[in-house]
DNA sequence: CGGACATTTGAACACTCTCAAGATTTGTGG
DNA sequence: CCACAAATCTTGAGAGTGTTCAAATGTCCG
């Protein structure tokens, strides 16, 4: 089912998703040399105070950008799914404020900064998609800040289903009403900002609600509606060329 | 004490503020066209949903993004001050997908889209400068999201307080401990994702610690190394060329 | 088949909420 | 310059959502 797909190509169906691109921009993102690397779940992939000189491709499983608090808490505040490039940030931002991990095992690709600007200064529009695409990131982080801020855990939870839908199925990574989500409830509880306990029974409400239904690697919707308006969650934020659901 | 500053002085202070600028650079700055408008509290300045053909600059007061929840729930996402360009990302996001308001009087000036891009193919330094600065609000947002997902109400105001003193001295508008602020403690409890009556018995229970004094129109703070402690502040997040508080 | 890790469940507690009333401050008109 | 209206802030009390601690159950991998 899954055909063996170029590790370039699921970065470039993300960019193309969200900004349209000509053949001969597509070429040049096909061209960009990438070092693939299998991670285990909990790697480290790029730590804050780092200063990277490349940039991370996601290619399968999930990976996470996350900060700490001094007292331990620990905030996730982004999760990727393959095509995405999740600190494209570094381009122009050196220091890294956060930390990057996996939260799945899952295959990255890394391509050094330095290919990225020619490729921008031979495709000036290529610079603008990926402006775009981390001007959609910003997006991202500030319907989570609504979610954090205003919903209760059932919404949240809704909302991200939803959100995580929209995003793979933009991919091409959804199976009809489901897909493959290898994440721990300890590491969704760190991105809604409640505990592990509540995280588990947030879940158990959902399922009980009909509006899902959750396995260890695995989310399956068993009602868009009804989790649509539990989570309040209209798709414009991420920005998508043409973003129909399920 | 003010002397008359010119309309886009704060803009070019801020710019400088997180990227090195040539002196051609800032005359290019300078000769962007504003046209100043005075608001008032409450004001909606871009709405979402809209496309704006222009770009916002704060000159006085502050401004925020926000957010709605069908359930009436609003989030404050961001607080701008003087210098800041709070719509910038709408260049080449031209959908809003948040709204842009005052949340004090304000001054404010607007620059059209064109005379920006203009700008940056001429001073292509200039582009990255803004991109820059469109980075840097996402490294915002990331951290109000560490707050609000994860410090109780009273480190989530000491933490805030902390960032405006940086930022406000950054372009030169704190006077001593102290810096002008009038936001209502309704506004801040939407930032804070708490209910204004908790927001009254935070900044109650910080002035009773010593931290803060705060009234209406300034807050002065009172133990800079205690807030710091607080507020588990560590400035890096906002990537600022020097950043020496207090 | 054992062991590490992840999830579930119960119970007491805490931070924050809502509702409601009272106290202050600010702005405006006389 | 005073008086009143509107908005903002404060304070009290009871209710909730989510927390922590602790132990039991379940799942995956070597």
């Amino acid at each position: 089912m899954t055909r063996s797909i170029s590790p370039n190509d699921l970065m470039i169906r993300r960019l193309q998703s969200i900004h349209p691109l000509s053949n001969e921009e597509v070429r040049a993102l096909g061209e960009l040399p990438l070092e693939v690397a299998s991670l285990e779940s909990g790697h480290d992939i790029v730590r804050m105070g780092d200063r990277p000189k490349q940039c991370c491709v996601v290619i399968e499983g999930c990976t996470c950008i996350y900060k700490l608090t001094s007292e331990g808490g620990r905030q996730i505040m982004a999760i990727h799914v393959p095509g995405d490039i999740p600190d494209i940030q570094s381009l122009h931002l050196g220091l890294m404020d956060f930390g990057l991990a996996a939260i799945s095992a899952c295959t990255v690709g890394y391509i050094p900064h330095e290919k990225i600007q020619q490729m921008c200064e031979a495709h000036p529009r290529l610079g603008v998609a990926l402006w775009r695409e981390t001007l959609i990131d910003a997006a991202i982080y500030r319907d989570w800040m609504l979610n954090i801020g205003q919903r209760e855990a059932f919404g949240r939870v809704a909302h991200l289903v939803c959100e995580l839908m929209v995003r793979l199925k933009a991919v091409g990574l959804t199976e009809g009403d489901s897909f493959k989500f290898p994440v721990t409830q300890a590491n969704l509880a760190d991105a809604f900002g409640i505990s592990s306990v509540h995280m588990s029974r947030v879940y158990g409400a959902l399922a009980a609600s009909g509006l899902l239904k959750v396995t260890r690697s695995r989310i399956q919707v068993l009602d868009w509606d009804e989790l649509l308006e539990a989570g309040d969650f209209d798709p414009t934020y991420l920005h998508l060329e043409k973003s129909a659901p399920a």
